[in-house]
RNA sequence: GGGCUUAUAGCUCAGCUGGUUAGAGCGCAUCCCUGAUAAGGAUGAGGUCGGUGGUUCGAAUCCACCUAAGCCCA
């Protein structure tokens, strides 16, 4: 043993590269500058590596020496944000977003669009959740090949940035704001719109969320704003947009009514006054006989505003005498008892009708202030026949026993669903005008005159208490108590009780829309599927008319100028045609502000106040001014324009809307489904639908008018992001970390793979950082592993890919088994990824990649990492570095929209050094396709059973407690289905290396060990038996011979059965589930289909084998130690007496093999770093000496 | 009060159109590996699939009701 013995080749010839190459590192010959190097000794904290830079992730190294290049040393551990960091620089460098673009210019479009945030709030992580998903299937439809452009868009208008910018003034009400001043009010809101645009603008680049921020739209730009005129003309040209009344929560001391969501924050629990009031009935004569309705409200102060009493015309009442007072009263029957309690009275019925019986009845409101006026009032029916005007008994459904008295007070003024019972009453005259709403309330909230002088001028809710006792001293009142409920407050003035109110607003008449819109909807693809017939379906079917106006100032205004002395009106779709209007004045309103303050924003031109102050003449009567009406309107009409306003369509840009409708896919967060979903949905259905109002205009192209569905074809509804509590994300909660914080810790990229591969994406998901941490230990870390485990070997032995860009191994590649099990799995992967985001499915896409990795990492590369560790290159060697290459880079590619930071990365290490013939970028590539001649469905799952049995065997080890390192004779394997015996034969190499094991047995007759079940396939059984199922079950279960049964299963013989002792039926071996369990007494372990029986024998020169793997683990726990090199020689001496000393002397050269020695000395060597092991409980000193070559 | 959704291991979630041993990851316990190593891996414990009733030969899966939570509306 020569002093240079070569462990490989046993002749003393000295064949590493790396020894060659010089004294300490073998990758100094070609090192690209900033690579670092591989030597441990050289490892440096991650933030030094950053410091020194390590260059772009695209840098090419290639060698001096011809076209070969090596490939670039991998960190010791990757520092993602760092190098997402760095990929974000080479993107903007190299204009990488532009180039995806400009390279598929002329190909399919694929259309998204983007649904536009506000960007006067900051972002969240929720954010960063939308933004991931909107750029996954773009990214995934660019590498497609399809054309697909993406235009950022912001949400400007409405009350959230109004109430931002009072707060800054510190004022809340509309009179203060008027008193502040609209015109600088206005500016102030436009000025805050993108108060933290800078912080979205980062959180998109960050995510890696590909989106044209350059050429966002705005909805208060003047283009956007004349779109949305455009539309509004439309509908209101076609009769669709209409003024009229509407019930709002109204905030009375702030003069405005409130969205839904700003009246949702502000309920809570009060106790409220409930009233039982006596109504009584009146005869034909209008006098009262005797019997009074009992009507139950909690609002006593709407009581003056009484119109009708509603019953349920399903519901039985009751007429009852008080036996005491021999009154008599009309409550709901089931009531009878609980009302006798409450009132502290003895009831008897006398009669009892169903409600529908009692509709029309007339009684007396309990207050005269109207009575006095309409009281004697009849209208005309529509039907024929007249009716009294109000105060009779109407039906309605919403009328419950649940509460009250089965009967209930209406106020249509000041409910909303008393507002739709006046509706239908009104819809019943020929004349419904008659009917109109009583109001005895001022839009301050006070009573008007007609409430009496007690009341008038007071605040209503402070009215009750005096309203109730004038009630009790005219003996209306029959019962009081409290009812404690949830009621809402102005959520800006928490003192401030709102109140229902009538208010004329602006309406568009969806509800002549709403089967268009369901057909519409129909044909969209959900994600989830429920939302389509669930959420979004329910809520078109109970459409009403959309609310347009808001009685504001920030937002697009309304384009309706009113005729001030006939009222006629007129719509204008641009500013262009308001100018050309007669007369025009007014606009020197916004000029002359443009001169005194150059920096005023152009696009405040078509707004408040400046547009209201231009007026023309009016066509419609001689002198009279056609002048604006005040309102703006509710901000989700902007949003729900974007298909077109974002084009300023069709003033302009007519070619880039017809290309670019409908959208193939948008998505939102479910809080979107009456938003902005509902807002693209009908405002499209209205316009370009078979109906819609657009038509007529010669401007809309023919494409406008698309079939169903529009304007997009496929959503993805999203859930929320929930805080690590589990609770929404709230910022006094603060439950959440800004995104910027994973950013710089985790990365996107390990974000955005939380976000796909963690769940569906609908289900609200809890953002834990340990979950991120994870996701990228599971899929990124692994990937990188491998990567890294590749580059290592390849760089030592200078191994190079040849062919296109993914290097497919070519035909005259001598793969083994296990290389042509890894590329049919990774064709089946890129198969099942494909058709996943095809379908839109991110989650079973990101499953698949992630099992491919973990069998890549945990099975390929371990079953076959002894493959790139012999010396040079072999035919065997070159299989297996060009089958770990191309799944490598195919990998990259099938992650690249999932990922893109560290594929764009892997991308720069893997590929670009081989050249420059390949895309700059791994986004600019087209998305892998699968070859079916490498799919192998009988390999996979042959594989799958190896696994399965190899993971079997280990849980025999590990309950005898017999290490992988000790060698055992055999193992035997018994399988239920005997075909795969055949199939598994050529596999015992594997199984034998990976078990440790000397011999791998497989066994038929194998009584000895295991025992047979057989069990009825219920699949195949159950439809052609039914009930019997059982019975077979049962015979088979008692069938004395189970082998027998087996036996004849696996040799395709029919199996006749008897059930119950005489019926008899024939069952062939696939309807027959065969398992195998093992017998006592045997280490063995079983799965579905298979046993595993381990030989525990331990012969005594097994027991060396496994000595020496004793041995050769504390080296290399030594040789870690002292930081060496893969590929240092040493010098290792090991003082070992008796059979520790045998076992060395047996296996000496296997020793040397493994531990890369150069020579084995049996006597501890001076000087040496040396340790103390303990094996079996015998002490031994372990000696390892680098050996530097010169 | 109405609509929709959700409920599966200690935690986070899978479970395809019903098929008889309900899966993964994390955590935990035990252990392995050490030439991907400030990594990696295995094995194990842990579940009457929210409850009750029904349909069915068979239900985590379909139906009804109930309970709890979330979202939206009122």
């Amino acid at each position: 043993m020569g002093p240079f013995f070569s462990p490989h080749t046993g002749d003393g010839r000295v064949l590493w590269i790396a020894i060659i190459l010089g004294d300490s590192c073998p990758c100094s010959l070609s090192e690209p500058a900033g690579f670092g190097c591989h030597r441990r000794s050289d490892r440096i904290s991650s933030g030094a590596r950053a410091a020194r830079g390590r260059g772009d992730p695209g840098r090419t190294s290639m060698s001096e020496v011809g076209h070969s290049f090596e490939f670039p040393e991998p960190p010791q551990s990757p520092d993602f944000p760092d190098l997402e960091a760095q990929v974000r620089t080479f993107w903007d460098d190299n204009s990488i977003e532009q180039k995806a673009l400009a390279l598929r210019q002329g190909a399919q479009r694929f259309v998204f669009f983007e649904g536009p945030p506000t960007a006067n709030g900051m972002p969240h992580p929720g954010h960063a959740l939308t933004r991931a998903m909107k750029d996954l299937f773009p990214r995934y439809q660019t590498m497609r090949g399809r054309l697909c452009e993406r235009k950022a868009g912001w949400d400007t208008h409405g009350l959230p940035v109004e109430t931002e910018v009072c707060k800054e003034i510190g004022i809340h009400s509309k009179d203060q704001i008027e008193e502040y001043g609209i015109e600088p009010f206005v500016r102030r809101c436009q000025q805050s719109v993108f108060r933290y645009v800078k912080e979205w603008e980062s959180l998109t680049r960050n995510i890696g969320f590909w989106v044209d921020l350059d050429e966002a739209y705005a909805t208060y730009h003047q283009s956007y704003v004349e779109s949305v005129w455009w539309a509004l003309k439309r509908l209101f040209d076609q009769g669709l947009l209409y003024q009229g009344e509407k019930i709002v929560w109204w905030w009375a001391q702030g003069g405005t009514g409130l969205s839904a969501g700003e009246v949702g924050e502000g309920y809570r629990e009060v106790d409220d006054p409930s009233v039982f009031v006596r109504m009584p009935r009146l005869d034909d004569q209008g006098q009262p006989d005797g019997v009074d309705f009992v009507a139950w409200t909690t609002t006593p102060w709407t009581l003056i505003s009484n119109q009708f009493i509603a019953v349920h015309p399903e519901v039985q009442y009751s007429t009852v005498k008080d036996d005491g007072s021999d009154q008599r009263f009309i409550v709901a029957t089931d009531l009878v008892e609980k009302m006798a309690t409450k009132w502290k009275m003895e009831l008897t019925i006398e009669e009892t009708v169903v409600g529908a019986d009692l509709v029309g009845t007339r009684y007396r409101p309990p207050f005269d202030g109207y009575w006095k006026q309409h009281g004697g009032r009849v209208a005309d029916l529509v039907e024929g026949g007249e009716v009294s005007l109000m105060w009779r008994v109407v039906a309605a459904d919403f009328v419950t026993t649940g509460s009250g008295s089965g009967v209930v007070h209406q106020a249509p003024a000041f409910g909303e669903v008393d507002h739709e019972v006046l509706l239908a009453e009104r819809a019943k005259l020929v004349d419904p005008e008659v009917l109109e709403l009583l109001c005895a309330v001022e839009p301050d909230g006070s009573f008007g005159e007609i409430a009496g002088e007690q009341f008038h001028g007071r605040w209503v809710k402070d009215c009750d208490k005096e309203l109730i006792r004038k009630l009790k001293e005219e003996g209306t009142l029959l019962h009081q108590e409290v009812y404690r409920h949830d009621y809402p407050f102005c959520p800006r003035a928490r003192e401030d009780a709102l109140i229902q109110y009538p208010r004329r607003s602006w309406f568009i008449q969806t509800t002549r829309f709403v089967d268009q819109m369901l057909e519409n909807n129909q044909q969209i693809q959900w994600q989830p599927e429920h939302i389509q017939d669930g959420r979004f379906g329910k809520y078109l079917e109970s459409n009403v008319d959309w609310t347009l106006s808001r009685e504001r100032f920030w937002g697009t205004p309304l384009p309706i100028w009113v005729c001030e002395k006939t009222g006629q009106m007129e719509a204008i779709e641009n500013y262009q045609e308001l100018l050309s209007k007669p007369d025009v004045v007014g606009q020197e309103k916004f000029t002359d502000a443009k001169e005194a303050d150059p920096t005023l924003d152009d696009h405040l031109r078509v707004h408040r106040p400046y547009i209201d102050a231009v007026h023309y003449a009016s066509p419609y009567s001689e002198g009279a001014r056609m002048r604006r009406v005040p309102d703006v309107i509710d901000c989700w009409f902007d949003a729900g324009c974007m298909p077109f306003a974002q084009w300023g369509f069709p003033h302009q840009n007519i070619d880039r809307f017809s290309s670019q409708f409908p959208a193939d896919f948008i998505s939102e967060a479910i809080d979107q489904t009456r938003g902005w979903f509902y807002a693209l949905l009908s405002i499209s259905t209205i316009l370009f639908g078979p109906e819609g109002a657009a038509h007529g205009d010669e401007r809309v192209p023919e494409e406008a008018y698309a079939s169903w569905p529009h304007p997009f074809k496929s959503c993805i509804v999203l859930g929320h992001l929930l805080g690590e509590d589990g609770l929404k994300m709230s910022k006094s909660l603060k439950n959440y970390r800004t995104p910027d914080y994973i950013f710089e810790k985790e990365g996107a990229d390990a974000m955005r793979w939380l976000f796909y591969a963690g769940q569906a994406p609908w289900t609200s998901l809890r953002f834990q950082e340990q979950s991120i941490t994870e996701g990228q230990r599971e899929f990124l870390l692994r990937l990188w592993n491998v990567y890294s485990f590749f580059s290592i070997y390849a760089r030592i032995d200078g191994w190079q890919p040849t062919g296109d860009l993914r290097a497919a191994p070519g035909p005259d590649v001598k793969l083994s088994e296990l290389d042509r099990w890894v590329l049919a799995e990774l064709n089946s992967t890129v198969d099942q990824v494909r058709s996943a985001l095809d379908d839109f499915d991110n989650l079973t896409a990101a499953t698949a990649l992630n099992d491919f990795v973990d069998a890549l990492s945990n099975w390929y590369v371990r079953r076959g990492r002894d493959r790139y560790w012999c010396e040079g290159m072999n035919a065997d060697k070159e299989a297996a570095y060009s089958t770990l290459y191309h799944c490598l880079v195919t990998t990259t590619m099938l992650a690249a929209p999932f990922v893109p930071f560290i594929t764009e990365h892997l991308y720069g290490v893997l590929v670009k050094p081989r050249g420059d013939d390949f895309p700059e970028s791994v986004h600019l590539c087209d998305y892998p396709e699968s070859d079916a001649q490498r799919c192998d469905d009988t390999l996979c799952s042959r594989m799958a059973m190896i696994r399965e049995i190899a993971s079997l065997g280990r849980a025999c080890r590990s309950r005898e407690k017999l290490k992988v390192r000790q060698p055992l004779p055999a193992v035997r394997i018994v399988l239920a289905n005997s075909k795969m015996v055949s199939e598994l034969a050529a596999d015992t190499e594997l199984i034998s290396e990976e078990l440790n094991v000397k011999g791998v047995e497989f066994v038929e007759d194998a009584s000895e060990f295991v025992s047979y079940e057989v069990k009825p396939n219920f699949k195949k059984i159950g439809p052609r038996f039914g009930q019997d199922a059982r019975a077979i079950a049962k015979a088979l279960s008692q069938h004395d011979d189970p082998s027998a049964l087996v036996r004849a299963a696996n040799s395709g013989q029919t199996i006749p059965l008897i059930l119950d002792g005489d019926r008899e039926v024939t069952l062939e071996a696939t309807d027959l589930d065969v398992r195998v369990h093992q017998k006592d007494g045997w280490s063995a372990a079983e799965a579905k289909g298979v046993v595993v029986i381990l030989s525990t024998e331990v012969s005594p020169e097994l027991h060396r084998e496994g000595l020496v793997r004793e041995v050769i683990s504390h080296v290399q726990g030594i040789r870690r130690d002292l930081d060496l090199g893969y590929d240092q020689r040493i010098r290792l001496s090991v003082a070992a007496e008796g059979n520790l000393a045998l076992a060395i002397d047996e296996h000496a050269s296997h020793l040397q093999k493994e531990t890369l020695s150069v020579e084995i000395s049996m006597q501890a060597i001076d000087g040496v770093e040396s340790r103390d092991v303990v094996i079996e409980g015998a002490s031994v000193r372990i000696g390892v000496n680098p050996v530097t070559t010169s």
